[in-house]
DNA sequence: GCCAAAAATGACAACGCTGTCATTTATTGA
DNA sequence: TCAATAAATGACAGCGTTGTCATTTTTGGC
């Protein structure tokens, strides 16, 4: 049978309130009945049972994660900085896969929070970029955050944390024309990630500045995925003259790339210098490894975390909340990709 | 403000007890009652309070599912069939990455299950496997279910999963010896991992029963780990004469070991032949793609977390559970990395 | 040493649900 | 039609906390 505070209390011999503001540090406990009220926890090994707690105290503090992102690497990390900081914060997190294809994704969103109760949600790309997901939960009056790509403005009251993909992929293309390339290919992923846009945008900066016209032939639409980097790799192969660098929206994508020049014969990075984005663990495990952008998920997430929970507290508490909002930039990462000896 | 159990009894002009038992479909409701209920649970859009239910019913229904694994494609497709089975049940998730390695994991994993209020666990390997945590959640009573590597017996009433990596790292080794190859190597992982000694067990049996001897020189100890794979196949390359094929015990350490290769102009699979373990992701991008053996990880997960929940099901009525132990057998997938033209 | 103010503590009613058991209503067989 | 029985429903006490407000104890200034 597990201690509760009554039996704590008895121990102690307070009031099962005196307990319950030990545990709550509430701070206005003398010393020596604290220290008594700590051992009587310590003996009983007290847990407070959390459902009697939320129910007492009005809702639970449970977060939601929601994604829908085919890099496993990145979900992942993601979850662990949210983890983090829910667990320091006292948060639980509710887990959510989905399929941001699917139709009513928005109502689904919706239907979870009430059901699960869900104190707020966590969105990373591209859920946290559709107009259409965070006007219904706007309607709802269900608190989120947002992680995604830009550096815009935003109207919102509600916390965001912004990942300049924009100035990375100026870095990359920069770093590729550094290299003495001129004709650089782009093989774009969704264009329902924001992501995508942005980084042909950098991309397409980074040409200009350096006075390179920009030849929308070598601009290849596809998906973040290997298959598009395979593909995109033969008809790039096949123009007269090939594009001697590419820039491919992820590492997925450059890694297909990689692949389908391999196939040709093609020497990487000799004839063809390809770089990727994200800096996923096998960016470093192909051959040659990737030139890369990599961003610190787990940072993110965890800021993406802090703020909501902050947001939230300054919510219940009626006050105005500070400005938490940050942008992150991912770092060039140079490898033999790109590099030409 | 959102409806409670007694606001829908009034609307629907019964007692909060009659509510109860449609929301939790006891049957014994009579059918025009019950459609008064689920009208006004409707139109007031009520959901059951998760805390007061737990707290009236005594103790909530979360599992926590506890991992330390560098696979995050394994961790997220256990994950999501874990998350499936879970909301079918009405259980909740928490999920806790953790270090293996740590000296005191399994004070952890206990504490945790207290501070939490966990119905049950649900182990992967490494930990399904440490003996020193199933001890200590066995002194503390708790419940999980183990996910696990080998064919053994076990004394325990408590449910586990079987992954039959004897058979299938078997079915890789006979593969490559009908390639041809007579001079095989093994590159393990981290003994702590049992699937390591399974697998290298299975490629000892596939040997012996064609008949070669087994060459101990030619089995090497690693990490799963994309590092132990270079390093390997430079140790393996140098050898005279180099073995002809390397099984290596996970695809991690293969995609090291065709690195590696490749660095030193060995031609993949001509001159080496390469297979993995684990059906990666990545083991489909490589060039060449790699054999590997896939298991079935969705469905082991919620094989798992099904007979998690049937048994503190059992538990809790008292009633004797149906064993519902299963293994499943990774599946041979032959790819170029092993076959010559 | 006394009083007012501040600090510490306690009593007790919620919180929203389920379990138990009592009560009412429907069904059955004669 | 009327017990006897079964089915449906309800009343009410918890579950283990926190919030509110009352009470007691301590503190500090004179």
């Amino acid at each position: 049978m597990a201690a509760t505070i009554k039996s704590v209390a008895e121990m102690a011999g307070v009031s099962i309130k005196t307990v319950s503001r030990v545990i709550n540090k509430e701070g206005t406990v003398k010393p020596d009945t604290l220290q008594r009220v700590e051992e009587a926890i310590k003996a009983l090994k007290y847990t407070p049972n959390k459902a009697a707690r939320d129910l007492a105290s009005k809702g639970a503090s449970v977060l939601g994660y929601v994604y829908d992102n085919p890099n496993a690497y990145y979900i992942i990390d993601m979850q662990k900085g949210i983890l983090d900081v829910c667990r320091k914060n006292n948060f639980e997190l509710l887990i959510h896969p989905c399929d941001a294809s699917s139709k009513n994704i928005a109502k689904e969103l919706v239907d979870m929070v009430d059901t699960a109760q869900l104190a707020g949600l966590i969105l990373s790309p591209p859920l946290s970029e559709m107009p259409e997901v965070l006007s219904e939960l706007d309607q709802n009056q269900i608190s989120y955050v947002r992680i995604l790509s830009g550096d815009g403005l935003f109207p919102s009251p509600l916390p965001y944390v912004l990942v300049n993909d924009f100035k990375a992929a100026y870095d990359i293309t920069e770093h590729l024309i550094g290299q003495g390339h001129k004709n650089i290919a782009f093989i774009a992923g969704e264009e329902i990630h924001k992501s995508t846009i942005e980084r042909l945008n950098g991309y397409k900066a980074a040409l200009e500045k350096a006075g390179i016209a920009i030849d929308e032939s070598l601009i290849i639409k596809g998906t973040y995925s290997f298959e598009t980097g395979v593909k995109s790799s033969e008809t790039l192969l096949a123009m007269s003259p090939p594009p001697t660098a590419v820039f491919a929206c992820n590492d997925e994508i450059a890694a297909g790339t990689l692949f389908g020049a391999r196939m040709k014969g093609v020497d990487v990075p000799q004839e063809l210098a390809i770089a990727g984005f994200e800096n996923s663990p096998f960016s470093r495990q192909t051959f040659p490894p990737l030139t890369t952008a990599s961003q610190p998920t787990n940072e993110i997430a965890q800021h993406a975390a802090a703020s909501l929970i902050q947001y939230l507290r300054a919510k219940k508490a009626k006050a105005a909340h500070d400005n938490l909002n940050h942008t992150f930039i991912p770092e060039l990462v140079v490898r033999a990709s790109t590099e030409k000896q």
